[in-house]
DNA sequence: TCATGTGTGAATGCGTTCATGCATGCTCTG
DNA sequence: CAGAGCATGCATGAACGCATTCACACATGA
């Protein structure tokens, strides 16, 4: 199924709002755009039944039957798709990350280590998050989302002093464990981080790339998500999806109430229009 | 495509020799199975319209319409009906993150967009990078990679007036393209922003994860990550190894010598003893 | 503040599709 | 050869899908 001329066809014109909630159901949902009807595609997209005639009207068709005859030549192609295409050299990179998720995926067949970093984490207050030099963005992603549920997340990407104060005014204050992401290559800075956080009393969870590697001994709890470094650069899915998986489990290890001020948190961004309704 | 299914829906009952044509067409041609209607599939296979509907009550469907639905969900499932096993939830938010990988390397079957936006950025000198939110990690960890190889890489993660700063700053240095991550959701600060830098005379790459949202029609280039929401926080595996590409497609851009640079800023980085031998 | 244009949903009318009754032709049997 | 049983095509009424109209909400600019 090639949906890169679906997005051509619909992707062309200025479209109304309630028109992009359409093309973008399509472009989900392809292959019921082969087939559905005005009124079940605008009870599923939540618009009224017009402006789904509208819609192909907009994209240049005199009626929606013709449009959807167009859609169905795209999403019935026969079968041009051989499955054994050339690769290009971007998809190749692509492929390499898709592995590095199996095999992420392969080992979390056991929870227990990933429930107990969460469960640790969940329950520490503050919670320090630490990241240096690359895996700063991922201590900062995580720190967005965590925050949204956890009462008090410090990301700390400063290494040196500046680090070993943030944690130092963390313990003041009753943490008593620590996040910290290192991913290849391993700074210096963050071993010493780590073992600074060990001295004045954190425990530490480290998610890394490989359960031995010069960090590990300096950490309690150790997640391993595998990165690859085949290309120029080195790679982050892995990692990233199971900074993911951790929230996701933190959040199951988060009382009640503090789940549910995710939601509430949800709303007011909306109530006070942050993001672009669409 | 699978057609032992639908064979065994058509096969079982006993069918009159029209009856029996009926079936051989759907049987050559399912894909028209899945959407033709009684006088369309009448006419081809070159029967009367009431056969047809007999035909659909003969296998034991209560209207033709029913029939045809029957046939829809035969035909277009996803087919490869899994791996079956049992995956836990966070094995799943895995599996979801590896569907998206998938998505974005078909989509990459064309490398014509991303050399496009490779090639801009790279010339752009210097070179604004634009997140907000969600999307700031994002821009940090491109940015980190980025000035490896691009001499002046300015990434910009506070809304508003400061944002507005640094892109009117770096178009008095010369900028001319800029380079946005915006995942879902869109703030609307990310919206100004763009419309801003298209008032200083700045042209823009997005990236973000559906071809037609709010934002794109602020952008001049626009690459797609698909993100997937169905789990309690958004995933950004996608986004991040397009990112990866994208600095990939960069560095194939840039001149040699930057391309060279960039080996020796990790040698000196190994001299300076940055990381910790292993 | 009002005027204008745009976007949207509810209601309406038309055209098509589908199901059913009826007449015809075929096949098998006495 | 006659009659019953079945299959098929044609014709008609009901149901459905689609396009249009109208009225209203909203944003924009004088």
């Amino acid at each position: 199924m090639d949906s890169t001329a679906l997005r051509q066809l619909l992707g062309g014109r200025r479209l109304s709002p309630a028109q992009r909630r359409i093309a973008r159901y399509l472009l989900e949902h392809p292959q019921e755009a082969a087939y559905l009807g005005t009124v079940d595609l605008a009870e599923r997209v939540g618009v009224s039944q017009a402006s789904v005639t509208r819609f192909a009207f907009a994209l240049g068709f005199e009626t929606f039957p013709e449009f959807r005859a167009a859609v169905r030549s795209l999403v019935l192609t026969p079968t041009t798709n051989g499955p054994a295409e050339e690769l290009n050299e971007i998809q190749l990179l692509v492929e390499t990350e898709i592995r590095n998720l199996r095999s992420l995926r392969d080992g979390l067949a056991d929870l227990g280590p990933l429930r107990e970093a969460a469960g640790a984490l969940a329950a520490s207050q503050p919670l320090p998050v630490l990241g240096l030099r690359v895996s700063a963005p991922l201590a900062h992603l995580f720190g967005y989302f965590a925050a949204k549920a956890h009462l008090d997340v410090r990301v700390l990407d400063c290494p040196g002093s500046l680090m070993e104060d943030g944690l130092l005014r963390a313990v003041d204050a009753g943490a008593d464990w620590a996040l910290a992401f290192a991913l290849p290559r391993y700074p210096r800075e963050m071993r010493d981080a780590l073992t600074f956080a060990r001295r004045v009393g954190l425990r530490t969870v480290l998610v890394t790339d490989q359960p031995i590697n010069p960090l590990t001994e300096h950490a309690d709890l150790v997640l391993t998500a595998p990165v690859s470094s085949h290309f120029a650069f080195d790679s982050h899915a892995a990692s990233t999806v199971l900074c993911s998986a951790l929230l996701h489990a933190m959040l199951a290890a988060l009382p009640k109430e503090r789940q549910a001020s995710l939601d509430a948190f949800e709303a007011m961004a909306a109530q006070r229009e942050v993001f672009v309704a669409d």
